[in-house]
DNA sequence: GATCACACGTTATAACATATCAATACCGAA
DNA sequence: TTCGGTATTGATATGTTATAACGTGTGATC
């Protein structure tokens, strides 16, 4: 499993890769992807950071595709539904999903300097947790796993 | 490492050694555990379960110990500072400690039908988070692990 | 008894998110 | 082609979570 977000690396076509596994896969499960949600997703790849649903609702509002709230999350909402996109938790921010098509349980590294978050992966009922889980009987849906600190580039900076 | 907060237990006993063990840290690291910030402690081990700040908040202001939510969330900063409490992102909330004393890298078993928490352990740069972390030359300061589901109690009674 | 650090009181507002209802677009079946 | 259902969007209002900013009290220390 790759971890983008980090590296320099051709963004352009990391962009340009991203949007067209978004088309196939709406095409391919039956999803529409309107304008806004097109434009919302476009934003969240721009850069490897996250962006909150008012950041989307500033763009969005200023390029005339809506100025209400509503607007900004039911994009995100159906980002996310779509696994086109995830939200961070501990930002209650949004992401665009660096691995689409896989099968997901998505784990993040969030720089707390410049705010960049790479994707990687876990297994939903591996290592601590998931024994911890099954010890208890609890049965996991969904898990959230983030990791907060400092990214290559910024451990250098302060370095300085 | 026990995982407390769906087995049955003595929790007048449980609720008893939790405040004792937080007396007992604050005095040894010269913290003052204020009369709000011990009230909010005692809400939050209460139950095995996560409350937001206006739920504590709503509790304080009726017992004429404050009214406004500065007067919650500077409680509950405290308390987590102090490692007596832990805030739950995926739930914008905050529960009770129950490893105090211990070094902590918590990680949380959250029911989404009972709302219970339990709390288990990981390490910071363990496992499959750690190996990505590791990979990509990221360091991690702070790790939010949670997973949510059912708990035993909940499937039982989903199976019924 | 001045002053310093910490905690608390209070007002206001920022930031994040959803409920609700009306209007419109899309699409397949009759 | 029209009808009817479903998905989407528009718009208003409101709910929920969190912090900024500034002033006051209080206890420890010099």
């Amino acid at each position: 499993m790759s971890i983008l977000g980090f590296e320099t690396h051709d963004h352009g076509a990391c962009v340009d890769d991203a949007m067209a596994a978004a088309e196939a896969r709406c095409a391919a499960s039956d999803l529409r992807l309107t304008p806004v949600r097109r434009r919302v997703l476009e934003l969240l790849l721009a850069e490897h950071r996250a962006l909150g649903a008012y950041d989307i609702l500033g763009h969005l509002s200023a390029e005339g595709l809506g100025a209400q709230p509503p607007v900004a999350y039911r994009a995100l909402d159906f980002l996310v539904k779509a696994g086109l996109a995830h939200r961070i938790e501990a930002l209650n921010a949004y992401t665009a999903c660096s691995h689409v098509g896989l099968d997901h349980t998505p784990a993040f590294l969030i720089c707390r300097s410049c705010q960049s978050v790479a994707e990687s992966e876990t297994a939903l009922t591996q290592g601590r947790l998931g024994d911890a889980a099954r010890a208890a009987g609890f049965q996991i849906e969904r898990t959230v796993i983030e990791a907060q600190g400092l990214c290559p580039a910024c451990q250098n900076e302060a370095a300085v």
